[in-house]
DNA sequence: TGTAATCTCTCTAGTAACTAGAGCTTCAAG
DNA sequence: CTTGAAGCTCTAGTTACTAGAGAGATTACA
């Protein structure tokens, strides 16, 4: 069984810059070439990068995934740190339902005090933005946007 | 009324390179300067620089917070743009949120089928992200971590 | 075997929204 | 008048990719 990268891709789901990325950062071990340079994949690759790809789905960051790798290939360690960092990991997602829940309520009351008929002098979107003490509660500072997979 | 970019950053609680960064970006008018190239703002500049922080807090873009300031600078235009940035915004939200809770359920499951006492090899968390079959349900490709405010 | 279409190669730069740092100048207090 | 904080500009770094240029490799088909 020997990929090329294009293969790989196909079969994983992740794209083909986004292997090479992945190759360059450390997170896949520099693969075998072609002898016209082309990298070429077995199924230990497959299975890595499947792995990856199954907890970038769930947001683990990519310092937290090598941590895991690193913990995967030396399967005579404990697994208190994979412990850790999925329940971090577990804790960061719910820290953020709490934020964007406020901000949902929040932004409700906003988007829904204006009818988006009137004059823009008049329009409650805008005052509300422009004045804080507008907000029923202090909604926190933040839950930014996150980045998404297209 | 004179500010300095400190006095202003505190008023306001955005960080001093944050107002030159917006400033870069047109969001905020080029302020007047003192006789040794200092910036210098009036009330006006207060006043926008809360709308901006207000907006951010809320998870606007700053594209979407760009379209708002144009609106409010022509107070006689509809206000239906500004509505429609609000609601997509709440749309956006409520959309992550959703996914938020469907990757909570899969990682709580994930993180709880491990007490982390045990040897990685025998490890449920790095199993459960070897396979995907070990799934509950076929959670959403995504919900990557977002950018947070320190 | 020839050729055309598709892949793949490396490298650079761009994305969002800042943040950090270097090296210099200005301001305000004492 | 000196000193230390604050301000100036500019560049580069952050995360996790994505897009594109220009060149070479591979594969299918005639």
């Amino acid at each position: 069984m020997f990929l090329s990268i294009g293969e790989l891709s196909a079969r994983t789901g992740v794209k083909v810059p986004t292997i090479r990325y992945y190759e360059s950062r450390g997170l896949i071990a520099v693969p075998l070439r072609s002898a016209g340079n082309q990298r070429r994949y077995g199924r230990a690759e497959l299975e890595r990068l499947g792995f990856i790809r199954h907890a970038r789905d769930l947001g683990f960051s990519l310092e937290a995934i090598a941590a895991l790798i690193e913990l995967q290939d030396h399967p005579d360690r404990g697994c208190g740190s994979a412990t850790r960092i999925a329940q971090g990991q577990l804790g960061a997602v719910r820290e953020k339902i709490r934020r964007l829940r406020a901000l949902e309520t929040e932004l409700a009351r906003i988007a829904e005090g204006c009818t988006g008929e009137g004059a823009a002098r008049d329009c409650y979107v805008l005052a509300s933005l422009a004045d804080h003490d507008l907000c029923r509660r202090d909604h926190p500072a933040e839950a930014r946007s996150s980045t998404q997979r297209s």
